[in-house]
DNA sequence: TTTGGATAGTTGTATAAACAACTATATGTC
DNA sequence: GACATATAGTTGTTTATACAACTATCCAAA
C-alpha cells in the first residue's frame, strides 16, 4: 500500500477520530441537559457492567480497552457517586469484583435511550448497508491494530 | 429511523472511538520508539501549523477542534519544547500568532510518514472504495453533529 | 515449604479536555 | 469620546489517560 493513498485531511480525521469524538460529546451534553451528573466515560464502564455485573477491574478494562490505573480511578468516581461497590473476591483476594448499586441499574434505560438517539442524529441520512461497511472497516482496523 | 437499528456492541463502538483509540495509541508508539518526546495532541497541532504557519490560537481552535484553554496549554507546552513561538499581533493586541520554530520544521516529514506508515497497518486488507465508504460516512456524522 | 514469577490493584506524575470565570483589547453606537 | 458588547486569550478546577513504580496475593516448581 502506497503512502500516497492518504490525503492529508483524510489522515487527520482517521487519527484524531473527530467523528467519535463529535458523537461522545453529543452525547454528553444529552447527559448534562438531563441532570444525570455522569461522564461518557463513567457511562461506558456502567455500560459493560449491564451486560455483566460483578466483574473484575481487570476484565472492565479488557472490555472498555482501558489500563488498570484508569479503571482504579473510575471505580473511585463511581464509588464516589454510589452507582458501584468494590466487593474484595473471597475465592482471589487480590480481586475487586464491581457490582452496580440500585441507583445505577435504574440509569441503564434512560442512558440508553440517550446514546441511541445520539447515533440516530449522527447517522441521519447515512443508508444501512453503507453504516454496514463504516462499521465492518472499523472493526478490521481494531482487530489490525490490538 | 428506529432505535433499534443498533445492536448494543455497535453503539459502543461508535461512541468510544475504539478504531480512532487505538490508531492514535499505536501512532503515539512510534513516536515514542523514534525518541521524538512529542504527543499525538500536540502533533495535531503542528500539523495545522505546517499547512498554515502563523495563525492564531484561535484558528488553531476551530481547526483542530479544541476550545480555547485547550490550545492555551497545547501552545504552553509546545512552547516549552521549543516548537512554537507566540508572537502579539500588531494589528490586533488580542491576538497571539502562532509560528514554527525550525525544530518544529525538521518534524514534518518524519511524524507525517509515522503517520502514514500508521494507517496502513491499521486499514491492511481493507479496499480503497470500502474505506471511501468510511471515510464518507464518518464526515456525514461530523458534519451532523457538529 | 520456600521461593520466584505472575497477576490484581493502587499511587505518583505528566499531559489533556471540558467548563466557568476572568483579563485585556477591539469595535460599533450614541 | 464613552460605553456596551464582542472577541482573544488565560487561569482554576475536575475528570480522564499513559506510564512507571509500587504492594498484596496467588501459584507453581524446586
Amino acid at each position: 500500500m502506497s503512502n500516497n493513498q492518504f490525503k492529508r485531511g483524510e489522515l487527520y480525521s482517521f487519527i484524531t477520530g473527530k467523528a467519535s469524538t463529535a458523537i461522545a460529546r453529543r452525547l454528553q451534553k444529552k447527559f448534562n441537559a438531563a441532570n444525570l451528573n455522569l461522564t461518557i466515560e463513567q457511562w461506558s464502564v456502567l455500560y459493560h457492567l449491564w451486560k455483566q455485573d460483578g466483574i473484575s477491574q481487570q476484565e472492565l478494562g479488557n472490555a472498555s480497552f482501558r489500563d488498570k490505573p484508569s479503571i482504579t480511578r473510575l471505580v473511585d468516581n463511581l464509588e464516589k457517586l454510589q452507582l458501584v461497590k468494590r466487593v474484595s473476591s473471597e475465592s482471589d483476594r487480590r480481586m475487586n469484583l464491581i457490582y452496580l448499586t440500585k441507583q445505577a441499574q435504574k440509569l441503564q434505560e434512560q442512558t440508553m435511550e440517550l446514546a441511541n438517539e445520539t447515533l440516530n442524529e449522527a447517522l441521519e441520512g447515512v443508508s444501512p448497508d453503507r453504516i454496514d461497511v463504516c462499521r465492518e472497516v472499523l472493526q478490521i482496523v481494531y482487530d489490525n491494530l490490538k
